[in-house]
DNA sequence: TTGTAGGCGTTATCAG
DNA sequence: CTGATAACGCCTACAA
């Protein structure tokens, strides 16, 4: 006999719920029992397989559990992309309140992209995810097929769907704009600049855009074609946005698809010597955290995320457990600073240069 | 005979390779051959199988496809908190590059709780995760004996532990600090503030910290107990421990655990009358987008936390596959700007009040 | 309260 | 190249 051939050498054999069941000298039933059904076993079988579990190193594994069981306890989400903390902190309230139900998130990021979300959506599908989680509506109807041959619950968030075809959790885009636009009419602003993410593929984008668009126009306003500029936004694409616009005929107000937009537009009114807000008023979106310490101090408004998150969770926890689905539009929080104010001229726009 | 009683009413029972099989007239074997190892198919009865799946809406089980392949394609990462710039983008990386594996990647947070930390990655392995994601290494003995006792692939991020006991991909924080601290010594500062956030369960900004306090040591210089404050960042916190710091004896200098507390620092600054960077020096962390369109905008450093995440990736998939796992010490990229300069009164610190 | 045994959906092996 | 069949690990009737 070989020395020690009786220790395992390598990556010994996974435990697996028989090896716990021998050691406790109970059956696989009763182990599974322990562990699922405490309460079924009596308390002192019980406490002898939890301590052959933790002897033998054993977790149950989700697989088979998940076959037998015919539930994965798995819920998926989508998400255009993670770099942005809208998004960050939607994803984080969808999971605390997830996981509070002993679900786990599978998060998926498919960059504004609707071919990438199917596909995405197809490998949680694949992956057993028993409810979906959707940003916006944009998607190939296939994806909705999909979803619907399977009935699988799912929820479509950052938008509040009105005719109800989806339960739905979110702020109203286009409201949301039309309060920052009368908020600069209100101050006495005429001549607008706008400077927005890529509506391309974003619905909500689309929204905003027109929400603005439609309040000017209903007090006889319209944005000239150079004022208003589109594009993967940062701060460095606001800059340039705004240098554009302040060259020639300058607004007296920017409206901004975000904060980090427009704290690039604060820099560039900074750069052209531009007073804010005497010379131009600023408007972000999201309320970003150092929205409100930067100098000037930015005009923003949001929605809770996290919030909108836990709705989420909420609306597919109540599919799951047959109940009603319940869409929910969260409100606009609105915050006044220092970036806007009325127009130092009311209505001739001279350049301060 | 009841009428449509051959129509499904409800939820048709989900459908399985043997329909598909079933529908193309092949084995099970063979769909799942069609959908594996295409090669090992006639193109035509490939075709076919294809055909029957779109029909019958098939997508594999990945439960059943786990138990039999012994293979998840999970891969795990906890997390403090999604809430930071920081670990989004890292988080984006590792599942970038994973998911061209076609790995999915679970994500966890544990807010800097170790023993969250374990009952997560407990959660995870027990969901199969055949490799593991975790930021620094302050975790219970306990959850690396879990892995190592599974033989589980792992790599530690955000730090870079030279002693080579796990493989690791990260930035030397004490470094990184020692840089900035450097920065403002080479300026000509001799009295410092230091705004941290909390080092409770976190070794990296213990480092960091250090890194500050034994620089200056060096020079023989030591930070008054009423300059140094730590706690849960934010601007606000930043805000409020500068305008305390600011209050009596102010230094000349100010080091930031990060951008956000020191966007609030440059709020309290203006706010008790104090010119950045004339009376004041202040410098950040993570270099935030923003900070630099900010005014001042801001000294900063940072790693890249997308690429941090990308090799993290690798790291793990070379140990998958048997490889020698790389660890990987990230440069930092420091960006002087307008917060920070020479002290205005070189040995003297008056009160600009 | 506990055990027995069949089945969840897929894949790997081996024979044809 | 294709098919039959035995796992994979767990759960849950049902029986004891």
């Amino acid at each position: 006999m070989a020395p020690h051939d009786d220790l395992p050498i390598v990556s010994p054999r996974k435990s697996r719920a028989v090896d716990v069941a021998r050691e406790a000298g109970v059956s696989t039933a009763t182990v599974s029992r322990s562990f699922n059904e405490p309460d079924k076993v009596l308390p002192k079988v019980r406490e002898r397989v939890m301590e052959a579990a933790r002897k033998v190193g054993w977790l149950p594994h989700a697989a088979g559990s998940a076959l037998a069981r015919q539930r994965t306890l798995l819920v998926g989400t989508i998400i255009p992309t993670l770099r942005s903390g809208i998004f960050a902190n939607f994803v984080a309230g969808l999971q605390e309140r997830l996981g509070e139900e002993g679900i786990t998130l599978l998060v998926s990021v498919s960059g504004n992209d609707p071919s990438k979300a199917l596909a995405e959506a197809r490998v949680m599908l694949s992956r057993g995810a028993e409810a979906l989680s959707l940003v916006g509506q944009a998607y190939p109807e296939e994806l909705f097929d999909l979803l619907s041959a399977r009935s699988v619950p799912h929820v479509i968030t950052h938008e509040f769907c009105g005719d109800g075809k989806h339960p739905s959790v979110g702020l109203d885009n286009r409201e949301a704009f039309v309060t920052v636009t009368q908020h600069l009419l209100a101050l006495g602003h005429r001549k607008f600049g706008l400077i927005m993410p890529d509506p391309k593929n974003n619905n909500r984008v689309a929204e905003r855009i027109g929400g603005v668009l439609e309040t000017l126009s209903d007090h006889g306003i319209a944005i000239n074609a150079e004022h208003q500029i589109t594009g993967e936004w940062s701060p460095q694409m606001g800059y340039d946005a705004a240098v554009g616009i302040l060259n020639r005929m300058p607004p007296t107000a920017i409206i901004c698809g975000n904060d980090q937009i427009a704290i690039g537009v604060l820099a560039a009114a900074r750069a052209r010597g531009f007073h804010v807000p005497g010379d131009l008023s600023v408007t972000g979106f999201d309320d970003d955290p150092v929205s409100e310490h930067i100098f000037p101090s930015l005009t923003s408004a949001r929605t809770d995320n996290t919030l909108m998150g836990s709705l989420a969770a909420e609306c597919l926890l109540d599919q799951l457990a047959g109940r009603q689905a319940k869409s929910q539009k969260l409100t606009l929080l609105f915050a006044e600073r220092q970036s806007t104010s009325r127009p130092a001229k009311t209505d001739l726009n001279l350049d301060p240069q």
